[in-house]
DNA sequence: AGCGCAGTTGCGACCTGATCGCAATAAGGT
DNA sequence: ACCTTATTGCGATCAGGTCGCAACTGCGCT
């Protein structure tokens, strides 16, 4: 399925329920395995993000011989569909989510704690960099670093 | 010199030459050491952000035995006085450069593109973040990811 | 109901970026 | 000059992720 899918057509954002992904992956010319099944599955009932060896835990509760390289290729699927994002919480592993439950994140350099942010906190940063200097940012992708306020006033 | 330095007592920001970082790293404990010289020589010299393996090639132009992993040891040293900071560009490796040289970076998911980012874009985000939520950006460690001009129209 | 093409999988090898243990070396205060 | 201790080069190792490949299997077609 990896190449065939037509290039990052943003389709599926809505998708909502396991069935519906896999009816879209199908429509892709992909295949319901039930590795993607599972996968999908542990996505929709997570209920935050999880990283790749995370996902690959859970999956593997279900269906044991599920290989985490299996995982990597079918999150990367699943993201090209629209379906799943993935993000950078400092520094560490990537973490995965629905794309309908996507937002960004500020992480304590110091004590590690992840703070989600809303996103209206960067509509402004947003338009001022689209207005000044062309450039559309996605405030999801990457963590900002900073310091919580405990450790702020503490150290 | 790795362990005897007080821990990020946020020296030395304001080392404005080779020899005046020298003598602060010296004031710590620390060596004067030809490979460290060098590659302050190079920081000071630097345009922009270098990663770890150019600062190493362009280090070995001078002083061709100088490991990697020397490097490493050596910014991470500098960083912990304050004179060095690095920064993470998106994928692939981090950035290093003069700690009085930071600021913040966009890069295009597409082509890659890289955007010196001017602090004053970041305040109102770094002042509302701060008033609703407790949290102390750094707006330079990670850049943000997005789309530039070209890419977004283009693409 | 079965066939067969092409998408998928498990596996291990491999890649990059970075860190670490160790024995040998050398800075620099005294 | 000396001796303590920071620093170095080197290779091994680590983490996170990607890839090549042969075996396997969905599922569209008949």
């Amino acid at each position: 399925m990896s190449k065939p899918l037509s290039p990052a057509a943003g389709a599926g954002q809505g998708a909502s329920s396991v069935d519906e992904v896999l009816r879209l992956v199908r429509a892709r010319g992909g295949r319901a395995t039930p590795s993607r099944r599972v996968l999908l599955e542990v996505l929709f009932e997570a209920d935050g993000h999880m990283t790749a060896e995370e996902l690959a835990e859970a999956v593997q509760a279900r269906a044991p011989d599920v290989h985490i390289s299996t995982i990597y290729r079918n999150v990367e699927d699943l993201e090209r569909l629209g379906v799943v994002v993935h993000a950078h919480m400092g520094h560490g592993p990537a973490a995965y989510q629905l794309a309908t439950l996507a937002h960004g994140h500020f992480i304590c350099e110091v004590c590690g704690a992840t703070l989600e942010a809303p996103d209206e906190l960067f509509a402004d940063l947003a338009g001022t960099v689209k207005a000044k200097m062309g450039f559309t940012i996605d405030p999801h992708h990457f963590a900002m670093l900073g310091r919580c306020r405990a450790c702020e006033e503490g150290g």
